[in-house]
DNA sequence: CGCGGATTTGACATAGTTCAATTCGAGTGG
DNA sequence: CCACTCGAATTGAACTATGTCAAATCCGCG
């Protein structure tokens, strides 16, 4: 895993950043007198961030780009198991123990802010606030966990909708009218994210069109009737 | 949800426990000067220790019979999300939240200790080590959620068989030689569990009795050959 | 323009569900 | 101790959603 330098950097890349007031990374970089030693860099399409078992040094913001995270089953197939857009946080199960579980990988090219988790576990103990605001997000997690699990026991119908209609509320869109979702993941690691076969996911796409719930060209994808979409989950 | 008092308890129930030395319970206990507050109790078959949306006041360990943690659906569907049996931590998730994620329920009658919430995360600020020992048991929930997130990947065999083993696993058996399991929960619960319909569990448990791999009379069950139920996951 | 991977479509196979009918078995009461 | 009962478990038969395999098509890009 390497993390090239970007040229120039400030002293900790939050202080000017657009986000300083609601992300983790400018978060841990308040400490008094201290840097949490924040850093951002950038990661090509295809490299990983991390790997299952690497020890864990960090925690991960995803500025721009997506990833997503994965395990391989022992029968060798990829089993996605959640995808990083902007502004999420990414691998902070890994605070719950010394290696990873999961694999990461940029599915594009990806900006991300590296949080040394030496330094997030310091300030979890120096900031009540900081800790439950960890623990809170570490709660959203297990929601997004159930949430799968759930997800599971729909049909590909319902799996496909429930997907898009995440997807819209990620983008906080307009109230109505149609919306321009890109979707940055293959229809093969959709599937995989899914638990359907990408033939499946391609015919319920189709079957969506046909019921003018959508329009989708590759990664682009128009969304035209959202509240049919949310009927369907 | 109502805990009557037990006759005559010590001022903490942790102090004569075969268990102080291993259980989380103890270890909040242990405040210098303080009690954490454990108190013990028993819950009647069916009565739920907490339902979804409830406050979170307190984490529980399991010091005796089986209880069910579970969702239900829009659809009306019980989804359990976990079985919880002797020396268990119920609810930790909870640790990361105010309102509980799942309905709890004793699935027969169950002794637990009741953990406030209050004074774990009292506890949690005053040591980190005690704080790392908590992470690392939510690690494990994530561990078992994942795991969760597999098995709905595999057949029906595998997935009763995976099951047992693990059932297995916790009695810490002998090495060899045939295993005597209790299975405190109903087919109809275990089919829930593992996302599948209850007349496929009971089909596949005939399948394994065919095969010998075990026999089984209701709620209780011997594995004949564990290698062989090892090698169907 | 043409290549190669991604996507779509079609035809068929199948694991698991659903519905319906027995059978089992743990309590209960005579 | 035995007959009853009622929910749980099992078995059978038919159905269906989704997977699998194979054959087009599409599309971005050099």
């Amino acid at each position: 895993m390497s993390f090239p330098p970007s040229s120039s950097q400030p002293a900790s890349p939050c202080t000017d950043c657009s986000r300083r007031d609601k992300c983790l990374g400018a978060a841990l970089n308040a400490v008094p007198g201290s840097s949490g030693g924040v850093t951002r860099s950038a990661v090509d399409r295809g490299a990983h961030l991390w790997r299952v078992g690497d020890t864990v040094d960090s925690i991960y913001v995803i500025r721009g780009g997506a990833s997503k995270t994965y395990v391989v089953s022992e029968a060798g197939n990829e089993e996605i198991r959640g995808f990083q857009l902007a502004n999420d946080v990414a691998g902070l199960d890994a605070l719950c123990g010394s290696t990873h579980r999961t694999n990461a990988r940029a599915i594009s090219r990806t900006w991300v802010c590296r949080l040394p988790i030496a330094a997030v576990r310091a300030r979890m103990s120096e900031s009540a606030e900081f800790r439950d605001g960890l623990l809170s997000k570490l709660g959203r997690e297990f929601d997004r966990l159930h949430d799968m699990l759930h997800r599971e026991r729909c049909t590909a119908d319902q799996r496909v909708a429930a997907f898009l209609v995440r997807q819209i509320e990620n983008e906080n869109p307009p109230e109505t009218g149609t919306v321009d979702l890109e979707l940055p993941m293959t229809r093969t690691d959709l599937a995989r994210y899914l638990d359907l076969a990408n033939e499946t996911v391609s015919r319920v796409f189709t079957r969506f069109q046909n019921l003018n719930i959508m329009r989708s060209t590759g990664a682009r994808c128009e969304i035209l009737d959202r509240s049919a979409l949310g009927a369907l989950c």
